[in-house]
DNA sequence: CCCGCTTCTTGACAATTGTCAAGTATTTGC
DNA sequence: GCAAATACTTGACAATTGTCAAGAAGCGGG
């Protein structure tokens, strides 16, 4: 019985630990987004949270650990994000509309978020330490993709011609410039999005 | 004749200002492309010179002026890459040989420097100084593309069913993923890319 | 040879940063 | 309610950075 109170103090001290974590994490990825990674100090993410600098050497060991968990946090909200579509659409051009609507809208709405992604990206090219987790995260990304296109493809009755890598490439190219030019003030960015995802799907079938 | 006198000087003396300022830029690009935008300071610039640390302010003004002068200097180096392709290609199935290589080549051989230009440009997208130059460069690649595109649909003999922003996007995203996978250590992605770059080319046009 | 102009070096500055130790406050178990 | 464990704050540290001033070194003209 002593057991297994113990126990149950440790599981609900461990949550609360894990439930702070996630709490700072939060307002950690807030702030990179806000600022982008190199301009982001642990004290600017205290500052986003209702804590004090220090803390966040509390509950991670230094700052790649904590960046690394943001990093994974990060990955659940996006892997998941066209599920729904791909689960509800019944025929290849509602798919289609429906895939290219969603993209628009997430450029629309996590802007900071998106270009946050794209920032850890890139400095995984410089810093070693990041590197594993913003490939499986890349990979998770390519799946994604990977469940919209073949289904689109069986809607379509149709047989792919690309890779999964090829996939992605592409709509990943087209995202990207799509947020180039949102972040820069072009207010059609949204609209062609929409247009060019629509206008890519068709070429990936035989 | 003494006008022309100081005229000479005056330019002899800016000749070598100038000369000076492209010699220390060069240092400059070399550490960037090695460290990243971030990870360099002004002291790894000038030990990659035959210079101290404070001589960088005797010819830029501050950090912003010698990063802008150097993207510049970047920039001229890649605009024309491939415009003898495009020049000496006198069939559509050359022209996409030729680009596809040229593509992979400069893969194999300029990998950190489009590291660079990636992270330069996301970079952009949290600093507004830099934004006006890359949005600038951005635009030149455009272009080069374009000049590619237009050519191969020329020999062809079709028409192109895309918009030059269209055509770069997917370029450019076949582009950076190869990047990202021969810096992972992929030794199949100079190959892929050349591979990709022969199928995106068809599915531009008409 | 010397004066003045340029080029470059040296050293210092203030600000920022990750890190961490010491101490305070809060919660928990009994 | 009390002692101990947990949670959090504060302030300091060493290192790094962009910037700049003071002056040394090189050089060209008279």
């Amino acid at each position: 019985m002593e057991e297994r109170k113990r126990e149950r103090i440790a599981r609900r001290q461990v949550d609360k630990f894990a439930e702070r974590r996630d709490q700072l994490a939060a307002a950690a990825l807030q702030t990179l987004a806000e600022l982008g990674f190199v301009n982001t100090s642990l004290r600017d993410i205290a500052q986003h949270s209702e804590f004090s600098h220090g803390v966040l050497h509390y509950y991670f060991a230094d700052k790649s650990e904590l960046i690394t968990y943001c990093v994974r946090q990060y990955k659940a909200e996006c892997v998941t994000r066209y599920d729904a579509i791909v689960a509800t659409a019944t025929a290849a051009d509602e798919l289609r509309a429906g895939f290219g609507a969603a993209m628009a809208g997430t450029l629309r709405d996590d802007v900071t978020m998106h270009r946050l992604w794209y920032d850890l990206r890139n400095q995984s090219l410089f810093e070693e330490k990041f590197r594993t987790d913003v490939a499986e995260i890349d990979h998770s990304l390519q799946l994604m993709i990977w469940r919209i296109v073949t289904r689109y493809a069986e809607l379509s009755g149709r047989d792919l011609a690309v890779t999964p890598a090829f996939a992605y490439a592409l709509l990943d190219g087209v995202f990207q410039h799509a947020l180039l030019r949102h972040l820069s003030g072009d207010p059609a960015a949204t609209h062609d999005l929409d247009e060019q995802v629509r206008q890519v799907l068709p070429t990936l079938l035989g």
